[in-house]
DNA sequence: TCAGCGTTTTAACCTAGGTTAATTACCTCG
DNA sequence: CGAGGTAATTAACCTAGGTTAAAACGCTGA
Protein backbone atom coordinates (compact mmCIF):
# COMPACT_ATOMS: atom_id res chain seq x y z
CA UNK A 1 0.00 0.00 0.00
CA UNK A 2 1.17 3.43 -1.21
CA UNK A 3 1.93 5.41 2.20
CA UNK A 4 -0.04 8.41 1.29
CA UNK A 5 -3.17 5.91 0.79
CA UNK A 6 -2.32 4.73 4.05
CA UNK A 7 -2.52 8.02 6.13
CA UNK A 8 -5.49 8.46 4.46
CA UNK A 9 -7.12 5.95 5.88
CA UNK A 10 -5.79 5.57 8.92
CA UNK A 11 -4.50 9.23 9.95
CA UNK A 12 -6.45 12.33 12.19
CA UNK A 13 -5.97 15.63 11.40
CA UNK A 14 -4.20 17.67 14.26
CA UNK A 15 -4.20 21.07 14.38
CA UNK A 16 -1.63 23.30 17.03
CA UNK A 17 -1.31 27.46 17.58
CA UNK A 18 2.31 28.38 17.67
CA UNK A 19 3.26 28.18 21.19
CA UNK A 20 1.65 24.81 21.71
CA UNK A 21 3.20 21.75 22.41
CA UNK A 22 2.83 18.35 20.37
CA UNK A 23 4.29 16.29 23.02
CA UNK A 24 6.78 16.95 26.08
CA UNK A 25 9.71 15.21 27.73
CA UNK A 26 9.02 13.04 30.27
CA UNK A 27 4.97 12.13 28.60
CA UNK A 28 4.44 8.91 26.65
CA UNK A 29 3.90 9.03 23.21
CA UNK A 30 2.86 6.51 20.92
CA UNK A 31 2.39 8.20 17.42
CA UNK A 32 3.99 9.26 14.46
CA UNK A 33 3.31 12.78 12.62
CA UNK A 34 3.43 14.08 9.34
CA UNK A 35 3.73 17.49 8.82
CA UNK A 36 1.53 19.83 6.60
CA UNK A 37 2.19 23.12 7.34
CA UNK A 38 4.18 24.83 10.40
CA UNK A 39 7.40 24.74 11.69
CA UNK A 40 8.90 22.90 14.79
CA UNK A 41 11.83 22.86 17.38
CA UNK A 42 12.31 19.58 18.79
CA UNK A 43 14.35 20.42 22.04
CA UNK A 44 15.72 18.58 25.14
CA UNK A 45 15.75 20.08 28.91
CA UNK A 46 19.15 19.36 30.64
CA UNK A 47 19.15 18.59 34.04
CA UNK A 48 20.28 22.27 34.98
CA UNK A 49 17.31 23.84 33.09
CA UNK A 50 19.06 25.14 30.01
CA UNK A 51 17.02 24.43 26.69
CA UNK A 52 19.31 22.77 24.18
CA UNK A 53 17.69 22.46 20.35
CA UNK A 54 17.25 19.07 18.98
CA UNK A 55 16.76 19.93 15.39
CA UNK A 56 13.69 21.93 13.42
CA UNK A 57 10.82 20.48 11.28
CA UNK A 58 9.13 21.68 9.02
CA UNK A 59 6.55 20.89 6.13
CA UNK A 60 7.40 17.42 4.40
CA UNK A 61 8.91 15.99 7.68
CA UNK A 62 8.01 13.44 9.88
CA UNK A 63 8.05 13.63 13.24
CA UNK A 64 8.85 10.93 15.90
CA UNK A 65 10.70 10.30 18.69
CA UNK A 66 12.08 6.52 18.22
CA UNK A 67 12.69 5.63 22.11
CA UNK A 68 9.17 6.68 22.93
CA UNK A 69 7.68 4.61 20.24
CA UNK A 70 9.99 1.53 20.24
CA UNK A 71 10.82 1.46 23.60
CA UNK A 72 8.01 2.41 24.82
CA UNK A 73 9.80 4.81 27.49
CA UNK A 74 8.69 8.71 28.26
CA UNK A 75 9.70 10.94 25.33
CA UNK A 76 13.22 11.89 25.46
CA UNK A 77 12.33 15.65 24.44
CA UNK A 78 9.77 17.86 23.83
CA UNK A 79 8.30 19.36 20.66
CA UNK A 80 7.20 23.14 20.37
CA UNK A 81 5.21 24.49 17.28
CA UNK A 82 6.72 27.98 16.46
CA UNK A 83 4.20 28.44 13.86
CA UNK A 84 0.57 27.44 13.47
CA UNK A 85 0.36 23.84 12.57
CA UNK A 86 -1.36 21.46 10.36
CA UNK A 87 -0.27 17.54 11.09
CA UNK A 88 -1.65 14.38 10.60
CA UNK A 89 -1.39 12.00 13.39
CA UNK A 90 -0.59 7.80 12.72
CA UNK A 91 -0.84 5.50 15.09
CA UNK A 92 3.12 3.67 15.53
CA UNK A 93 2.40 0.41 16.36
CA UNK A 94 -0.39 -0.22 13.64
CA UNK A 95 2.02 1.90 10.84
CA UNK A 96 4.61 -0.47 12.26
CA UNK A 97 2.40 -3.82 11.81
CA UNK A 98 1.45 -2.74 8.43
CA UNK A 99 5.42 -2.02 7.50
CA UNK A 100 6.27 -5.46 7.87
CA UNK A 101 3.48 -6.98 6.26
CA UNK A 102 3.42 -4.10 2.97
CA UNK A 103 7.03 -3.95 0.53
CA UNK A 104 5.81 -0.92 -0.36
CA UNK A 105 5.41 0.71 2.91
CA UNK A 106 8.38 -0.68 4.16
CA UNK A 107 10.28 0.97 1.23
CA UNK A 108 8.95 3.77 2.21
CA UNK A 109 9.96 3.35 5.79
CA UNK A 110 13.62 2.46 4.85
CA UNK A 111 13.76 5.22 2.76
CA UNK A 112 12.57 7.71 5.45
CA UNK A 113 15.25 6.02 8.00
CA UNK A 114 18.02 6.17 5.91
CA UNK A 115 17.49 10.06 5.26
CA UNK A 116 17.22 9.68 9.24
CA UNK A 117 20.39 8.37 9.53
CA UNK A 118 22.00 10.36 7.12
CA UNK A 119 21.13 14.14 8.78
CA UNK A 120 22.50 12.84 12.13
CA UNK A 121 25.40 11.50 10.90
CA UNK A 122 26.04 14.82 9.38
CA UNK A 123 25.65 16.63 12.68
CA UNK A 124 27.20 14.28 14.54
CA UNK A 125 30.32 15.20 11.96
CA UNK A 126 29.62 18.92 13.08
CA UNK A 127 29.48 18.83 16.51
CA UNK A 128 32.50 16.44 16.48
CA UNK A 129 35.06 18.40 14.09
CA UNK A 130 33.50 21.41 13.79
CA UNK A 131 33.58 25.33 16.10
CA UNK A 132 30.49 26.99 16.46
CA UNK A 133 31.61 29.40 13.98
CA UNK A 134 31.63 27.21 11.27
CA UNK A 135 28.84 25.17 12.00
CA UNK A 136 26.97 28.61 11.67
CA UNK A 137 28.49 29.31 8.29
CA UNK A 138 27.79 26.13 7.11
CA UNK A 139 23.79 26.26 8.27
CA UNK A 140 23.63 29.17 6.87
CA UNK A 141 24.61 27.91 3.54
CA UNK A 142 22.50 24.68 3.74
CA UNK A 143 18.93 26.37 5.07
CA UNK A 144 19.45 30.22 4.53
CA UNK A 145 15.64 29.52 4.11
CA UNK A 146 15.27 28.52 7.87
CA UNK A 147 16.98 31.32 9.58
CA UNK A 148 14.29 33.83 8.35
CA UNK A 149 12.25 31.53 10.30
CA UNK A 150 13.70 31.35 13.61
CA UNK A 151 14.83 33.47 16.51
CA UNK A 152 18.29 33.64 16.99
CA UNK A 153 18.05 32.67 20.66
CA UNK A 154 16.63 29.06 18.87
CA UNK A 155 19.36 28.83 16.19
CA UNK A 156 22.43 29.65 19.06
CA UNK A 157 20.75 26.40 21.35
CA UNK A 158 20.66 24.23 17.84
CA UNK A 159 24.44 25.19 17.39
CA UNK A 160 25.27 24.04 21.15
CA UNK A 161 25.99 27.22 21.97
CA UNK A 162 24.64 30.62 24.17
CA UNK A 163 22.62 33.12 22.54
CA UNK A 164 25.32 35.44 23.22
CA UNK A 165 28.44 33.74 21.37
CA UNK A 166 26.33 33.41 18.73
CA UNK A 167 25.67 37.26 18.91
CA UNK A 168 29.26 37.81 18.87
CA UNK A 169 30.31 35.25 15.99
CA UNK A 170 27.62 37.49 13.87
CA UNK A 171 29.65 40.17 14.97
CA UNK A 172 32.85 38.92 14.59
CA UNK A 173 34.29 39.78 17.82
CA UNK A 174 36.12 36.96 19.88
CA UNK A 175 35.32 36.68 23.93
CA UNK B 1 15.01 -14.60 2.84
CA UNK B 2 16.44 -14.81 6.10
CA UNK B 3 19.67 -12.56 6.52
CA UNK B 4 22.01 -14.99 7.27
CA UNK B 5 21.10 -17.29 4.59
CA UNK B 6 21.76 -13.83 2.40
CA UNK B 7 25.15 -13.27 3.67
CA UNK B 8 26.35 -17.04 3.19
CA UNK B 9 25.38 -17.23 -0.19
CA UNK B 10 26.51 -13.71 -1.66
CA UNK B 11 29.38 -12.43 1.42
CA UNK B 12 32.91 -12.37 0.24
CA UNK B 13 35.14 -13.36 3.79
CA UNK B 14 37.80 -10.88 4.43
CA UNK B 15 40.61 -10.99 7.17
CA UNK B 16 42.51 -7.89 8.26
CA UNK B 17 45.67 -7.38 10.51
CA UNK B 18 45.23 -4.69 13.56
CA UNK B 19 46.20 -1.68 11.54
CA UNK B 20 45.15 -2.56 8.02
CA UNK B 21 42.14 0.39 6.80
CA UNK B 22 39.47 -1.10 5.19
CA UNK B 23 38.75 2.09 3.21
CA UNK B 24 39.60 5.35 3.72
CA UNK B 25 38.06 8.66 3.69
CA UNK B 26 37.90 9.90 -0.30
CA UNK B 27 38.07 6.58 -1.68
CA UNK B 28 34.72 4.88 -3.26
CA UNK B 29 32.84 2.11 -1.37
CA UNK B 30 29.73 0.23 -2.66
CA UNK B 31 29.58 -2.25 0.22
CA UNK B 32 28.87 -3.27 3.65
CA UNK B 33 30.14 -5.50 6.30
CA UNK B 34 29.28 -8.01 9.24
CA UNK B 35 31.71 -7.96 11.58
CA UNK B 36 32.25 -11.62 12.96
CA UNK B 37 35.59 -10.85 14.91
CA UNK B 38 37.81 -7.64 15.67
CA UNK B 39 37.43 -3.70 16.76
CA UNK B 40 37.33 -1.29 14.24
CA UNK B 41 37.13 2.54 14.49
CA UNK B 42 35.71 4.99 12.10
CA UNK B 43 37.51 8.38 12.16
CA UNK B 44 37.38 11.50 10.36
CA UNK B 45 40.42 13.38 9.09
CA UNK B 46 39.68 16.85 9.44
CA UNK B 47 40.83 19.54 7.22
CA UNK B 48 43.86 20.87 9.70
CA UNK B 49 44.75 17.50 9.94
CA UNK B 50 43.38 16.76 13.38
CA UNK B 51 41.45 13.14 13.03
CA UNK B 52 38.40 12.66 15.48
CA UNK B 53 36.79 9.34 15.97
CA UNK B 54 33.37 8.96 14.52
CA UNK B 55 32.70 5.23 16.40
CA UNK B 56 33.77 2.01 17.48
CA UNK B 57 32.41 -1.08 15.87
CA UNK B 58 32.85 -4.66 16.93
CA UNK B 59 32.12 -8.29 16.95
CA UNK B 60 28.43 -8.21 15.43
CA UNK B 61 28.22 -4.70 14.22
CA UNK B 62 27.36 -3.54 10.63
CA UNK B 63 29.94 -1.46 9.23
CA UNK B 64 28.85 0.60 6.26
CA UNK B 65 29.61 4.31 4.93
CA UNK B 66 25.66 5.69 4.39
CA UNK B 67 26.75 8.29 2.11
CA UNK B 68 29.31 6.56 0.15
CA UNK B 69 27.10 3.63 -0.71
CA UNK B 70 24.16 5.79 -1.15
CA UNK B 71 24.86 8.69 -2.72
CA UNK B 72 27.96 6.94 -4.54
CA UNK B 73 30.18 9.82 -2.94
CA UNK B 74 33.65 9.40 -1.85
CA UNK B 75 33.97 8.02 1.94
CA UNK B 76 33.23 10.16 4.34
CA UNK B 77 35.26 8.54 7.33
CA UNK B 78 37.74 6.35 7.24
CA UNK B 79 37.79 3.03 8.46
CA UNK B 80 40.64 1.16 10.65
CA UNK B 81 41.09 -2.27 12.15
CA UNK B 82 42.52 -1.83 16.11
CA UNK B 83 42.60 -5.46 16.34
CA UNK B 84 43.39 -8.71 13.69
CA UNK B 85 39.49 -8.91 12.23
CA UNK B 86 37.33 -11.20 10.38
CA UNK B 87 34.47 -9.97 8.33
CA UNK B 88 31.92 -10.77 6.02
CA UNK B 89 31.71 -8.45 2.81
CA UNK B 90 28.42 -8.23 1.15
CA UNK B 91 27.95 -5.80 -1.71
CA UNK B 92 25.31 -2.92 -1.05
CA UNK B 93 23.22 -2.34 -4.03
CA UNK B 94 22.37 -6.76 -4.79
CA UNK B 95 21.93 -6.36 -0.64
CA UNK B 96 19.21 -3.11 -1.16
CA UNK B 97 17.34 -4.47 -4.31
CA UNK B 98 16.62 -7.93 -2.46
CA UNK B 99 15.20 -5.88 0.23
CA UNK B 100 12.91 -4.09 -1.52
CA UNK B 101 11.59 -7.34 -3.12
CA UNK B 102 11.74 -9.50 0.33
CA UNK B 103 9.44 -8.76 3.50
CA UNK B 104 11.77 -10.67 5.31
CA UNK B 105 15.46 -8.69 4.55
CA UNK B 106 13.35 -5.43 4.73
CA UNK B 107 12.46 -6.40 8.03
CA UNK B 108 15.63 -6.89 9.45
CA UNK B 109 17.01 -3.48 7.32
CA UNK B 110 14.29 -1.44 9.18
CA UNK B 111 15.75 -3.29 12.47
CA UNK B 112 19.33 -2.02 11.94
CA UNK B 113 18.22 1.31 10.73
CA UNK B 114 16.26 2.09 13.50
CA UNK B 115 19.27 1.04 15.97
CA UNK B 116 21.77 3.11 14.04
CA UNK B 117 19.31 6.10 14.47
CA UNK B 118 18.73 5.39 18.09
CA UNK B 119 22.26 5.23 18.80
CA UNK B 120 23.17 8.68 16.47
CA UNK B 121 20.22 10.56 18.90
CA UNK B 122 21.64 9.52 21.67
CA UNK B 123 25.31 11.14 20.48
CA UNK B 124 23.83 13.76 19.13
CA UNK B 125 22.19 14.67 22.71
CA UNK B 126 25.56 13.57 24.35
CA UNK B 127 27.55 16.42 22.55
CA UNK B 128 24.15 18.98 22.83
CA UNK B 129 23.64 18.84 26.18
CA UNK B 130 26.48 16.91 28.43
CA UNK B 131 30.12 18.62 29.14
CA UNK B 132 33.06 16.13 28.29
CA UNK B 133 33.71 15.01 31.86
CA UNK B 134 30.06 13.95 31.95
CA UNK B 135 30.71 12.07 28.53
CA UNK B 136 33.05 9.83 29.45
CA UNK B 137 31.23 9.05 33.16
CA UNK B 138 29.02 8.30 30.76
CA UNK B 139 30.80 6.40 28.01
CA UNK B 140 32.41 3.93 31.40
CA UNK B 141 29.06 3.20 32.51
CA UNK B 142 27.77 2.00 29.20
CA UNK B 143 30.60 0.55 27.74
CA UNK B 144 33.22 -0.08 30.46
CA UNK B 145 33.81 -3.10 28.29
CA UNK B 146 35.32 -1.14 25.27
CA UNK B 147 37.70 0.69 27.45
CA UNK B 148 40.11 -2.08 28.03
CA UNK B 149 40.40 -2.94 24.12
CA UNK B 150 40.86 1.07 23.33
CA UNK B 151 43.86 3.49 23.59
CA UNK B 152 43.14 6.70 25.72
CA UNK B 153 43.54 8.62 22.95
CA UNK B 154 40.72 7.08 20.87
CA UNK B 155 38.10 7.45 23.34
CA UNK B 156 39.64 11.44 24.05
CA UNK B 157 38.89 12.19 20.07
CA UNK B 158 35.87 9.93 20.12
CA UNK B 159 34.28 12.08 23.17
CA UNK B 160 35.54 15.33 21.04
CA UNK B 161 38.15 16.30 23.36
CA UNK B 162 42.47 16.23 23.47
CA UNK B 163 44.23 13.46 25.08
CA UNK B 164 45.49 16.26 27.09
CA UNK B 165 42.08 17.20 28.25
CA UNK B 166 41.21 13.34 29.12
CA UNK B 167 44.25 12.67 31.29
CA UNK B 168 43.19 15.64 33.23
CA UNK B 169 39.57 15.22 33.60
CA UNK B 170 40.50 11.36 34.93
CA UNK B 171 42.99 12.45 37.05
CA UNK B 172 40.25 15.52 38.40
CA UNK B 173 42.38 18.56 37.61
CA UNK B 174 41.07 21.37 35.99
CA UNK B 175 42.88 23.19 32.78
C1' DT C 1 69.69 -5.88 28.93
C1' DC C 2 68.66 -1.59 26.70
C1' DA C 3 67.22 1.30 22.59
C1' DG C 4 63.34 3.06 20.50
C1' DC C 5 58.69 4.25 20.08
C1' DG C 6 54.09 5.12 21.28
C1' DT C 7 51.02 6.37 25.24
C1' DT C 8 50.07 8.92 29.26
C1' DT C 9 50.92 12.53 32.45
C1' DT C 10 52.19 17.23 33.95
C1' DA C 11 52.84 21.95 33.62
C1' DA C 12 52.44 26.74 31.65
C1' DC C 13 50.05 29.36 28.94
C1' DC C 14 46.14 30.55 25.55
C1' DT C 15 41.38 30.94 23.53
C1' DA C 16 36.59 29.87 22.45
C1' DG C 17 32.77 30.13 24.51
C1' DG C 18 29.97 30.59 29.11
C1' DT C 19 27.92 33.80 32.69
C1' DT C 20 25.89 37.82 34.38
C1' DA C 21 24.09 41.94 33.83
C1' DA C 22 23.07 46.18 31.73
C1' DT C 23 21.48 48.44 27.32
C1' DT C 24 19.08 48.73 23.25
C1' DA C 25 15.84 47.37 19.75
C1' DC C 26 11.48 45.50 18.51
C1' DC C 27 6.75 44.04 19.14
C1' DT C 28 2.25 43.84 20.53
C1' DC C 29 -1.53 45.11 23.08
C1' DG C 30 -4.40 48.34 25.72
C1' DC D 1 0.71 56.83 22.03
C1' DG D 2 3.22 54.40 25.92
C1' DA D 3 3.91 50.11 28.97
C1' DG D 4 5.55 45.67 29.22
C1' DG D 5 7.83 41.73 27.25
C1' DT D 6 10.93 39.28 24.40
C1' DA D 7 15.02 39.26 21.42
C1' DA D 8 19.53 40.94 20.38
C1' DT D 9 23.71 43.35 21.56
C1' DT D 10 27.61 44.71 24.39
C1' DA D 11 30.90 44.54 28.02
C1' DA D 12 33.56 42.48 31.95
C1' DC D 13 34.90 38.63 33.80
C1' DC D 14 35.36 33.36 34.22
C1' DT D 15 36.27 28.45 32.92
C1' DA D 16 36.61 24.26 30.19
C1' DG D 17 39.31 22.67 27.20
C1' DG D 18 43.17 23.51 23.50
C1' DT D 19 48.29 23.90 22.54
C1' DT D 20 53.00 23.00 23.15
C1' DA D 21 56.50 20.85 25.14
C1' DA D 22 58.79 18.13 28.36
C1' DA D 23 58.95 14.23 31.34
C1' DA D 24 57.48 9.54 32.76
C1' DC D 25 55.81 5.15 31.64
C1' DG D 26 55.24 1.42 29.44
C1' DC D 27 56.10 -1.75 25.57
C1' DT D 28 58.48 -4.70 22.09
C1' DG D 29 62.25 -6.39 19.72
C1' DA D 30 67.44 -6.85 18.86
Amino acid sequence: MDIKQYVIEHGRQVNLAAGQHLFRQGEMEDALYFVKQGLFKAYYLCQDGKELVKSFIAEGDVITNLSAVFEREPCTFSLLALEPAALVKVDFDSLYQHTLDDLELSRFMLASLIKLAQKKERREYEFLCLDATTRYQQLMQHQPDLLHRITQNDIARYLGITPVALSRIKHGRKG
